[in-house]
DNA sequence: GCCGTTTTCGGCCCGACTGTTTTCAGTCG
């Protein structure tokens, strides 16, 4: 059983109690659904250790809730969400993501209609028994069957380094419109969220414009050619949908709101719930207007005066998730979070010698022109014969390569090395794919997990954890095996993979592609003063730049410089892996 | 049903847009 499945029901009893016009419940289901759908640890796991009471820790989570999930663990059911649906078997889950669909008018299409799932509100459309419903009418039937129809198309959430290209695309292209004099991507693009909805453009314009400016950008946003539909278009705020089938927003306000448009549209929505809060204590209103004293605007022109004047220091987009984030900001308490510019260089790279796309020679160019001053090579080894993997001989030859490139930076007074790495299998049994008399002629040896996922929890613990004895280990790659839209993680203890860790000093990969380790982990690893790598698993010039993705997933979980390896300079981590290199 | 920086009782975010009406309900974010 996972938190997904108890989260589903307790959203839907939150629906059902919805439809019933039951005050606030709705709200209290769905609040400790979404808690329990993002939480870590899995609720069986906290039920087992600390029981009832484990379950009313979790935020927003109640005696009564957490008897209903304790029901649920030991029966398998919920007497309370079964009678419910017993009721009024309505498919929520389906017919809520119909865009324009919200519980009112479900209830009526239930009650007037017997709609219960899109299969009968389909019928419906087609036998035309929508329009002539009170407030109803045709536009609204035909909208709703255009909803179903993209709903079917829709690929869900999209990855933020496949659609992050067609954003910067457009907020470029947005800048250049006559009038608008600030344009900010914001919503979960802007806290860099590993997948995202849809996509939130603000537009900052003077104080005095005209309607006729604001029009001309509205306008424009409608007719980019990558509109399919425009779904609403108002005075600030105007919707569409694209080819590639994401829902896209733009609002426009004056540059006084702009701060205070910017914090609200960013989100998340639990964290702008928890500001308003604090500002109604404080006796202000918060909106995407402004922050106001009565009736009077005192803050809006920038974030960082609204943040200030609640008693709170600015708090990074990539944090705001309320999940801690306002007691340190209260505290003046906040991480510096590692940047891009923080990175010094690079450990996980395929050159190719492993069927990547550039020479040595053109890897350290590359890296150069990253800012970068040291870049590892780590190739795969010999058991992934499909990626061309180095045995024990192609490292050796490829190490003395490395030296000829590297004496010609020396004597050129570059201040620049490439380090001979290597992306070792861990094999079944734990052992690793390169003997240890080729290990230590290498500077750092990283390993990896790339066969026999489908094992036991244990089994796979126990492999890991015999390869991290190996004394030339520096880097554990992609712990968990996850790939973002591809691939879930494998079963393992990282609870003992973290100790090991510790105690080994091995830096466990933050890996910009795979997106694993997730934000959760990197913020528990950095609380266990565990170090991490950022690696880009570039295996072309265009894929060094996947960097960013790393760094993102670093920021969302609280990582500092401090806490990253590849953000020493030369001299620095030269001092820290003891290496001797010329 | 949950929660607590004046609370264990009394609150619970709020504004824009659409489609239907003819002043507003419903949805969305």
């Amino acid at each position: 059983m996972l938190n997904q499945d108890i989260a589903k029901i307790l959203f839907e009893i939150g629906d059902y109690l919805e439809l019933q016009d039951v005050p606030f419940k709705p709200k209290a289901y769905q609040q400790a659904a979404i808690v329990i759908d993002n939480l870590e640890e899995s609720i069986n796991k906290i039920y087992e250790e600390k029981g009832l009471k484990g379950l009313e820790d979790i935020p927003s989570v109640g005696n009564s809730i957490a008897e209903k999930i304790e029901e649920y663990i030991k029966t398998g059911n919920i007497a309370y969400y079964d009678e419910l649906k017993k009721q009024s078997p309505i498919d929520f889950e389906s017919l809520t993501k119909v865009e324009g669909l919200g519980i009112r008018k479900i209830k009526r299409l239930y009650d007037e209609l017997g709609i219960r799932d899109i299969k009968s509100l389909e019928e419906a459309i087609k036998s035309h028994k929508i329009a002539p419903m009170f407030r109803f009418g045709e536009k609204t039937e035909k909208n709703i069957e255009e909803a179903i129809e993209f709903l079917k198309q829709s690929k869900g959430r999209f990855l933020l380094r496949e659609i992050l290209p067609v954003i910067n695309k457009i907020e470029n292209r947005l800048k250049g419109i006559k009038g608008v004099v600030k344009v900010l991507v914001t919503g979960s693009t802007r806290r860099r969220k590993e997948t995202i909805g849809d996509v939130d453009f603000l537009i900052g314009v003077s104080n005095d414009v005209d309607r006729y400016t604001i029009e001309t950008i509205m306008n424009t946003f409608v007719s980019m050619e990558e509109v399919v539909k425009v779904v609403s278009k108002g005075d600030t705020r105007s919707s569409i949908k694209t080819v590639q089938g994401l829902d896209m927003d733009l609002r426009v306000v004056r540059l006084s709101s702009f701060g205070a448009a910017s914090q609200y549209f960013t989100g998340s929505k639990e964290h702008n719930i928890i500001l308003r809060k604090i500002a109604i204590k404080k006796g202000f209103k918060l909106n995407e207007y402004g922050l106001f004293k009565n009736d009077a605007r005192i803050r809006g022109e920038d974030e960082e005066g609204i943040y200030e004047k609640l008693g709170l220091e600015w708090v990074d987009p990539e944090l705001r998730e309320n999940q801690g984030e306002i007691e340190l900001s209260q505290d003046k308490n906040l991480p510096e979070l590692i940047k891009k510019e923080d990175i010094k260089g690079d450990f996980h790279c395929h050159s190719g010698w492993d069927g990547g796309e550039l020479t040595l020679e053109e890897m350290a160019e590359a890296a150069i022109s990253m800012g970068y001053e040291y870049l590892g090579i780590s190739d795969h080894t010999k058991v992934l014969k499909i990626e061309n993997g180095l045995d024990e001989g192609d490292l050796l030859k490829q190490g003395k390569e490395i030296d000829r490139v590297n004496k010609r930076f020396k004597d050129s007074n570059i201040q620049f090395r490439l380090l001979k790495g290597s992306e070792v299998d861990i094999l079944k049994d734990g052992s690793l794919d390169i003997t240890d008399e080729v290990l230590k002629t290498l500077d750092y040896v990283s390993i990896s997990i790339h066969s026999g996922f489908k094992t036991t929890k244990e089994e796979m613990t126990d492999r890991i954890l015999k390869a991290m004895d190996n004394p030339y280990v520096k880097i554990l790659n992609h712990p968990t095996g996850k790939i973002l839209g591809k691939r879930d993680s494998f079963e393992v203890d990282l609870e003992k993979i973290f100790i090991k860790a510790k105690e080994r000093n091995i830096a466990l990969e933050i890996n910009s592609y795979r997106a694993d380790l997730s934000s959760q982990y990197v913020r528990a690893v950095k609380d266990l003063g565990i170090m991490m790598t950022i690696g880009s698993d570039s295996h072309a010039r265009n894929e060094f730049d996947d960097i960013d993705y790393g760094v993102f997933q670093a920021r969302r979980g609280c990582a500092e410089k401090k806490n990253i390896i590849n953000s020493m300079d030369l001299v620095g981590l030269k001092n820290y892996w003891k290496l001797k290199i010329i």
